[in-house]
DNA sequence: TAGAGTTATTACGTGACACGTAATAACGAT
DNA sequence: ATCGTTATTACGTGTCACGTAATAACTCTA
């Protein structure tokens, strides 16, 4: 969900459809909204304003600077699998 | 865990410790021993037999081929999640 | 303009599991 | 004998992923 902020500010249901387009992960509502939720809480994203009925979210600096960290973590774990699945 | 048996058979406390080493996370004996379980019940990972009180565990055929498609799933979301933040 | 389909969010209950803590036990060192 | 390390089992708690359903507004179109 920061992954998809990351590329511009989106409303619960863009962030959906966004989140299965790259990552194949299908998200429920009650997964979505919960996870918005506590994002929101934990400072990693914020509303912004809206004229309409959807709430658009956009990524904190905290946030992401949040996803930069775990991207990087995330990376090196996956290059130690990689390597450790290539020579077996 | 997966990853960890990639490398070669481990018993339980040799898992925890290398996955420490190499992602940084840290792995309760309730969570590990738990996993453990939950892995061998999906056909993921087996015991081995074993001389004394440790049991080890090696990777089937399955659950490398389960690690691999986790694996490149992984790193197809990492990558979009890099490409986002790059250009931000 | 009534109806169907899509967009968008909220509410709620259940089950799985991550995690901490503690207990147990065997082993090696001093 | 006892202390630290290695190794596993047992158990309780809280969080969260997930499915389902309810709600509501908007957009077609027949």
């Amino acid at each position: 969900m920061l992954a998809s902020l990351a590329e511009g500010d989106k409303h619960g249901y863009a962030m959906m459809e966004d989140i299965e387009r790259f990552s194949g992960l299908k998200l429920g509502p009650g997964t979505l909204y919960g996870a918005i939720t506590r994002l929101e809480e934990s400072g990693w994203i914020a509303p912004v304003p809206s004229e309409d009925r959807r709430q658009p979210y956009t990524l904190t600096p905290v946030g992401r600077k949040s996803l930069e960290q775990e991207v990087a973590a995330l990376d090196s774990i996956l290059k130690t699998a990689q390597k450790r699945l290539k020579h077996a």
